[in-house]
DNA sequence: CCAACAGTATCACTACACTAATACACATGC
DNA sequence: GCATGTGTATTAGTGTAGTGATACTGTTGG
């Protein structure tokens, strides 16, 4: 069965933008094993009626996904899940960590951290999120 | 001799607000020693002049500064740099960081980056922007 | 009290992010 | 060709963050 709409909760009212909480939907459920390579996402009017959201946001979001390389766009058809991590290689994911962590450890300096402190505290992020992921 | 206003480099075109500019910069010139508890930051106005920029602008980039606990507000004579690092002790900071830090983790681990991986890209920011520091 | 210095409350303006309404192009099956 | 299914370009409306013009309060020193 294709995936439904249903796979997505999304809170119009919530604070966060509509088109990043389905973003963030499409690549957890991806990261989490539930959307694999060669899956088609919902239709864009399919999640539009089931989350009352107008069919341009969704169609956006997906947009922003085929940029990233999560998934493909296949004319007249629908949207294509690609290989997750692929959106490049080794090289290119660890570019995108890099920039989204830069500001992060900058702070850490000018708030006098020690290399030692930041890697704990690293540490210990990674083991909340990897049981976080497993919990999913 | 009171710090002036010259100590700030505002590019109001740069695409990052000013107000950020502000603060970012007395967070750094507190961190980097060359403002020390007791000093005051150069009035609103003088910065306003200097840079082009409206004194209200800068009084809510001071107001903010407030609101973190970095400066105090002394009526009728201008803000007062407290303690570095006293906004908390090394348990706020370490909070400060980890908010910061937790969403590029997370992107991260959903990009399949190793936690070595993750490390290893931390070690790099910390040799560049500590040699960055040193530049200054 | 008054002048000159401090910060700021209030209001208005602008730019941009987000969302949506409409109409359109491509693919498939009849 | 036409109906129905995809996604989307274009355009417009709305909300909010950032900035600024003005007029205000508090402090210091004459």
């Amino acid at each position: 069965m294709p995936p439904s709409a249903g796979l997505f909760e999304l809170h119009p009212s919530s604070g966060i933008p509509i088109y990043r909480q389905l973003i963030d939907q499409v690549r957890a459920l991806i990261a989490g094993g539930r959307l694999v390579p060669g899956d088609m996402l919902p239709s864009v009017r399919e999640v539009a009626r089931a989350a009352e959201v107008n069919p341009m946001t969704v169609s956006k979001a997906y947009s922003r996904l085929e940029i990233e390389g999560v998934v493909e766009r296949v004319r007249g058809q629908g949207m294509r899940i690609l290989e997750p991590n692929t959106g490049g290689p080794l090289r290119e994911r660890r570019q995108e960590f890099r920039d989204l962590a830069a500001p992060a450890i900058h702070r850490a300096l000018q708030l006098g951290l020690t290399d030692q402190q930041i890697h704990k505290a690293v540490d210990q992020l990674l083991e909340e999120q990897a049981a976080r992921h497993s919990n999913d």
